[in-house]
DNA sequence: CTCCGAAGTTTACAACGTAAACATACGGGA
DNA sequence: TCCCGTATGTTTACGTTGTAAACTTCGGAG
């Protein structure tokens, strides 16, 4: 029956996430279906090529950085809230590395339900809308571009600093954007 | 004698940049191998394996952006001096957006000589030290990551802004760290 | 019961990174 | 001059990858 189908389907991504733990070098079509335990060519059953798996897969951290931001934001009110939004943005890229790459590097972007990747920057326009209603559009750009440069950057290992450093800087470009 | 041998190593490198034109994808060492007219086993007689072929490349391309960054650097003054470095940087990545990637996210650090990716970084330390003295480390840390993050979310195609828009959150951060 | 489509397997191929063994040619000591 | 070691390259080989094609199997609709 189809349960069946949907079973395979998200064991698959199930799997593939587990590689990942592994650096992203573990991670082949070939390896996720030995891991769930299926021939090499199950996996085109249920996703068009390696590229839609890997998409799905991002979707799925798409969903889970959303989730963060979201109780990331809810633990204060007004800039501060940005603050925890970056942080936790930084957190998660670094509890997750490979994932994380996976989200943007990797995957064009024709594999990820667009659905997926808009959720998660929505969390971050809201509230930038309301600690600063004009300017919003470029206010909210400065953000993800900051937080998400401190993050790849870090992954990358190109700098080593820790959250203190990140609370700094996040505080600059906050005061910047609340004004004053 | 050793001048074919330093000839057939920049050989490599040379071609491995021009690949990267099509998409890192077509860049194989077996394809660099070819384009350079040598067998497949050659370039290990140069590099110790890929990753290492691909570190002399990321160097060279550090060595560009550093260029790049200093001629930027050198049309303003000032505060408009960084945002000149920003947007340089910001289109180097556009320009070039394969080896782009392969200098940050693809190569190990290991791989890369160290005073390659220094002396890039340094001419934005040098002048962000030279318009906001105190402070002078955070800022740079936010500087480079704003304008990292635009690049590289440039390059994964989740923003769309031209210039202007990039100019535009220069500033805002720029006026955050010149002060007032 | 029959038959069909979906799910999975087996087999096959080209390309990849790289290990190992071999060829070749050049420069310096005997 | 001869000779030999070292540097440079080639050939061959192996295991892995993504994926195309042809097959099996099997549960439900007619």
């Amino acid at each position: 029956m189809k349960n069946e189908r949907i079973d395979l389907r998200e064991a698959l991504i199930r799997e593939a996430i587990g590689l990942l733990g592994n650096g992203p070098a573990d991670l082949s079509l070939r390896s996720v279906a030995r891991a769930a335990g299926v021939s090499a060519m199950a996996p085109y059953r249920h996703f068009e090529d390696k590229a839609a798996l890997l998409g799905a897969v991002a979707a799925q951290g798409f969903a889970e950085l959303r989730d963060v931001l979201e109780v990331a934001d809810a633990r204060a009110e007004g800039g501060a809230a940005l603050v925890e939004q970056g942080l936790a943005y930084i957190a998660f890229a670094q509890r997750r590395p490979s994932l994380f790459r996976l989200m943007f590097a990797s995957v064009d972007l024709a594999c990820i339900p667009k659905p997926a990747g808009m959720s998660a920057y929505a969390v971050l326009a809201r509230r930038v809308a309301s600690v600063a209603p004009d300017s919003s559009e470029v206010s909210t750009l400065g953000c993800w571009a900051m937080v998400h440069g401190l993050a790849t950057l870090r992954l990358d290992r190109r700098i080593e600093a820790g959250s203190e450093a990140d609370r700094s800087v996040l505080m600059l470009l906050t005061a910047a954007i609340v004004g004053r």
